[in-house]
DNA sequence: GTTCCGCATGAATCGATAG
DNA sequence: ACTATCGATTCATGCGGAA
């Protein structure tokens, strides 16, 4: 089976509207967010937010499969004081043009970054916005089901500490049962609310998307084979994941140094077995 | 000094406009989810919810005072496949009437309602949206400072285990002197996600809602003696946790069972030393 | 070859300062 | 007055170089 990866150097309005529609299963992006990285992307203000982001969003809904699925990476700044309303607007919004509003997930950031202000905390979430075409769309929830690995290690080293003190005696209690139903319930689905850490370290872009969470999204709403765009791919962590998972994908980005950065390290087209039986790398999450 | 815990009988709207205005330091409430609980309360569908609520967030912008917080707990329901919006509408239509939308927390339920649906996982998060009348407003961060804890036990953890090969010289050592940071700081301030279990013992109201929750918000915007307001008061969980924090509280709830349940519990006024060396029992959290 | 720090840095925010 | 820029401030993580 032959993978296809497609960087795109361009504006992401222009480049969208070249796609064909109904061609692509999922769309995971991250676009800048308003105002905050001013010196790689245009710095959109708050205010024109909305109006920046609707045309695109309109080109999306064009390009997707109706079985497809659009996660949005997103989060509000703070204005004067107070969480601006361009996304819950922008929500609104994309509804009119159709977009269903699925879920809205939770990415809970593990090292959010410190700093103390009088009169907030530290924001260490963000807004992972879930929308479909249609009720009824592709979903391989198996896929994402997690081990009961870590949690059950956790419980088990807790008897262990307890073992010290207790007697033999209560591999026959209730307790014991307990054990045997965590050991034998191997995999358990995941909730909506996402644990990951911000990579940081060695990426030249100043977005921190984690491998992990495309990953995820990757695995729970398509197949190997199936067509993932990025509109805007910044260092190509999505592009280069979906590669990994043996997915097809289309990037798009505006800026040279980011373009030029992912043509380094993404293969334009590879070659694989198509074999279930064969796992690809996963990053490790938690 | 005498705390007061008025109880309320009646219509959350009518007993608003009762309540003197600017006398109110703090309002935690968890309203009736649309249509979610409709054999408890009047059930107001989803599409009627923004109207309905917005008559009673004016009485609640009346009665706060200037420096004062509005915590509402809420979260939409899934209408027809899809999230619905009349929270998103909600915070637009507050801020028109002159609300501050300061800040949104997460309540992470870690112990959430088990279940599985073909393309959804287990909701595991709730909204706790802040609401301000001014840019400035009293928030007591060192209150709410959770102890390092089983942070630095990890951390510290770690090191006894590189302890056994490492000799003993490093106490001069760069790392012993890091030791000696985390030892001196023993307390962090949190960040904008709660991770709380939702209470599953023996209340006999439909909202579960965590004596930790109410209890961190009290600690964070008010001080003994100020007043707290809970215009859906349930169960009576925020005034039994104000009570016992010596700050002042109104209740107020329509249906008389729940009325009856909390004039049971909770004593209309206590005498207490007000003594800042005194410390109250607090809910465990995490 | 391995372990183990040192250090840079990441979708941040506030308030002061300068223009 | 209003806007833009800059420095300082609750950390956690992973890489690279040193031992």
């Amino acid at each position: 089976m032959e993978i296809q990866s497609k960087i795109i150097l361009g504006d992401c309005l222009e480049e969208l509207i070249a796609i064909e529609e109904n061609s692509i299963d999922l769309i995971v992006t991250s676009p800048p967010y308003a105002d905050a990285r001013k010196k790689t992307y245009g710095g959109i203000h708050p205010n024109e937010y909305v109006e920046w982001f609707l045309p695109i969003a309109e080109q999306l809904l064009r390009v997707l499969k109706s079985s497809g699925t659009f996660i949005l990476n997103i989060k509000e700044r703070v204005v004067n004081g107070e969480r601006h309303t361009y996304v819950l607007e922008l929500i609104m919004k994309m509804r009119e043009q159709g977009w269903f509003w699925t879920e809205e997930f939770i990415w809970h950031k593990k090292n959010s970054y410190p700093g103390k202000w009088p009169n907030r905390f530290r924001d260490s979430w963000e807004r992972l916005l879930q929308f479909n075409k249609n009720k009824k769309f592709k979903m391989y929830q198996e896929a994402v089901m997690v081990p009961m690995g870590s949690w059950a290690d956790t419980r088990l080293k807790k008897l262990n500490e307890r073992d010290k003190i207790r007697d033999e005696s209560r591999v026959n209690s209730g307790f014991g049962k307990n054990i045997s139903n965590w050991l034998g319930r191997e995999m358990a689905y995941p909730t909506n609310v996402l644990h990951m850490a911000t990579e940081c370290g060695n990426k030249n872009h100043s977005a921190a998307f984690p491998e992990a969470l495309p990953e995820w999204f990757i695995k729970l709403f398509t197949e190997e084979g199936d067509w993932v765009l990025d509109p805007f791919a910044g260092s190509g962590t999505t592009l280069r994941v979906a590669q990994r998972m043996r997915r097809n994908s289309i990037g798009i980005e505006i800026n040279e140094k980011y373009y030029n950065l992912m043509s380094r390290q993404i293969q334009p087209s590879v070659l694989t077995l198509f074999d279930k039986g064969v796992t690809y790398e996963t990053a490790k999450n938690e």
